[in-house]
DNA sequence: GAGTTATGTAAGTATATACTTACATTATAC
DNA sequence: GTATAATGTAAGTATATACTTACATAACTC
């Protein structure tokens, strides 16, 4: 008898390290010699796992997103869910992006023209948005009703807002410091539709 | 005596097409061969007008930023100082990034490791800013002060907003009338600090 | 231990891509 | 018209990159 295929496993071992390789390097750059090496395996051994580099790179995005929202749940069951959106700003504000997930969709900004990648991302891009609209709905029903726009919008804008302070970390647009209340202030005024 | 030198009239004429290949298909797909194919010249003509790729992309970032802010300015210019930054969302929420500004810094964000594009998005993204953010507070000295964050604040909230609003539109986020009502609404949130 | 298949190693291939070179042609000033 | 340098054409080069193949080795079942 052969011995047992750990093919599972072995991809889920080195996923984390493939995502992280995107991630940081963008999908063009992030070649799959490097993949490889950064593994510490030869090239091949990433084709027996994965058909080929865009399959691993839709793997990718899966993981790092699926590993965000993780963290985010951990935090929001840290405390009534009426006050999870606040929280989760604060977090966010302090933990900006540790995930890379802005920056694994960011990298796959410049490969909309393949459908599969295309479809992928919306994917992710909508479930992102719907998770946080969540949170402003449930904040509302907490708090009474929000003035403004309703949480459909308001939750793609703070999208936007990760997004710039993202950009911000990755290019040192501007101090942390600022970052910070970028998120803090601005997604509180966009949460509280300026109430006080 | 030789022929007259009209190497920056032919820069002038290339650089728009070469912008918009690059706003399109982003730093690596648009590789040299189709930058040509698209001017419809030979690649060594691009090679006598700029140095390297690195030279013709940096110079359409500049052409794509110069571009979209004479447009602003031309539509600023059209009514009274303090309405300018809501007549621009308003303009904006219609003719969401016809000048492939965000796209260009978009696909930029995948060569954040070469210092010279780093140093160019950011000073890119932050005249962006700076131009927003006096529109904001010509706002606010007419309008009376604004509650809320200051205007440094909510002017890269703004870009955050135009941000998301573009990748949107790129990858079928929302329809088009959830976008313009993205920029509308939450940019008018942002604007007003929820005062009514 | 033998048979079987997964796993690792090493090298190879076809293509794409940034950039160059050699040379013919053209437009201008005199 | 002619000298001169700019411009256009065509082909070439060195390298990188996604993906493959051939083969040795290791681990598991019986």
């Amino acid at each position: 008898m052969p011995r047992p295929d750990r093919t599972e496993e072995r991809r889920d071992e080195l996923l984390p390290v493939v995502a992280e390789a995107f991630a940081r390097l963008g999908y063009r750059r992030a070649t799959t010699a490097t993949l490889a090496a950064r593994c510490g395996v030869r090239e091949n051994v990433l084709y027996r796992l994965w058909p080929d580099k865009k399959a691993m790179f839709l793997a990718s995005i899966r993981h790092v997103y699926d590993r965000a929202e993780r963290i985010w749940e951990e935090r929001a069951a840290l405390g009534p869910e009426g006050s999870t959106a606040s929280r989760l700003l604060e977090y966010e504000s302090r933990h900006l992006g540790e995930f890379g997930l802005y920056r694994i969709l960011f990298t796959g900004l410049s490969e909309t023209e393949d459908p599969e990648i295309r479809a992928h991302l919306r994917d992710t891009y909508r479930k992102f948005q719907r998770w946080i609209k969540r949170r402003i709905e449930a904040h509302d029903r907490l708090r009474g009703g929000r003035p403004g726009p309703e949480a459909e919008l308001i939750a793609w804008a703070m999208v936007g807002l990760g997004t710039v302070a993202n950009v911000g970390r990755e290019i040192d647009l501007f101090p942390a410091r600022v970052r910070a209340r970028l998120i803090a202030d601005a997604g509180r005024l966009l949460l509280e539709g300026g109430a006080p």
